[in-house]
DNA sequence: GCCGCTACATTACAGTCGTAATGGAGGTGG
DNA sequence: CCACCTCCATTACGACTGTAATGTAGCGGC
């Protein structure tokens, strides 16, 4: 080998350079040619690492997806912090307020577009927004909220309004503390 | 003339057929081929009524945006009703729950997907969104909700989820009460 | 030496894209 | 009658699309 690559790097290199794409491009999915190019590689090595442009973009969907999911996870798991200080850092961790966080937004948006009548797409955004809604009730539960669930729900779509907010009208369109401070009881 | 159309007839039944195609169909835009069968059409016809694809689209944004606008007003003008029922109104008639409303949404997300980089669609999308903030600001306010100006921004990007989550979810996965609920206080 | 393998690069191809160009049908004014 | 217009259909074109096909450079095993 001309190079030394653990498996896979390959592919999420690439999966990463049509996150940047599909940020700072058209919200439409780039072609092969342009993600070859942005990736510093050609259409060849594409064609190598993924069968078709589908399982490319699927790749990139899990790729962008694992990682939110871990950052998410991560916040989650600060149990010293309080239920306030946990939830304004998740939806924190969900808007797009610097290139990796708005390359990853994209990303969801992009394919949430698709998602109406490729099933396998609409499967990951049930499945990623269960893993929020998880993390939002417990916290809600910690806070002592009455309906935590609802009120996870609540948040959850909300964090779905702001991330778009924020991408079209900017980081200053949404105010995260004062959405919480309607949602949870003033500490 | 071969028949008798009132002016921008035709361009209407156009934007009509785009957001068919825009339902039913992948979430990216059609081509003009496509538009132009849906539509009962030749491209030619389009050719002739819009100078650009991208004018065409505009229109079709514009078209389906004064529907649902004209819509929310609607609603919100039965004095007659609840804050509580006016704002479940408002909620319902943004939801993707019939063909119309469903076609509408999707013009909605896929133009928001193409806002990123034409600002003339994320100026739409602020014009649309300043509209819904008001009329549910109005009945927040009538209510004698603490803060309206909030709770209004909560539902409005809450309602964003919803959309999207019926989109792709099913109309199930949206519980319009217990988000008014939360929102409102129970009357 | 040689085979086979992975990991690419390059080229070719069939199809689709938006749009420009052309032409024709019918109605209208002079 | 003829020019002129709007409205529309057809065709053509160049650019671009995803992908198939082919070629090649390096390496490990025998």
């Amino acid at each position: 080998m001309r190079e030394r690559w653990m498996p896979d790097a390959r592919r999420t290199a690439v999966a990463d350079a049509v996150g940047r794409l599909l940020m700072r491009g058209h919200g439409t999915f780039p072609g092969m040619r342009e993600i070859a190019a942005e990736a510093g590689v050609t259409t060849g090595t594409l064609q190598h690492h993924f069968s078709t442009k589908e399982e490319m973009l699927l790749f990139a969907l899990e790729h962008h997806c694992r990682r939110c999911a871990d950052r998410l996870r991560a916040q989650s798991g600060e149990d010293a912090r309080s239920p306030r200080q946990v939830l304004s850092a998740i939806v924190r961790a969900l808007l797009p307020l610097d290139e990796e966080r708005a390359a990853e937004t994209s990303v969801a948006k992009a394919f949430m577009s698709h998602a109406t009548t490729h099933p396998g797409f609409a499967e990951h955004y049930r499945a990623q927004r269960e893993i929020l809604l998880d993390l939002l009730r417990e916290q809600f539960e910690r806070a002592d909220v009455p309906r935590p669930a609802v009120a996870a729900t609540i948040l959850s779509q909300a964090i779905d309004g702001m991330r778009t907010d924020c991408l079209l009208l900017g980081p200053d369109a949404v105010q995260i503390d004062a959405v919480l401070d309607q949602l949870l009881p003033r500490a």
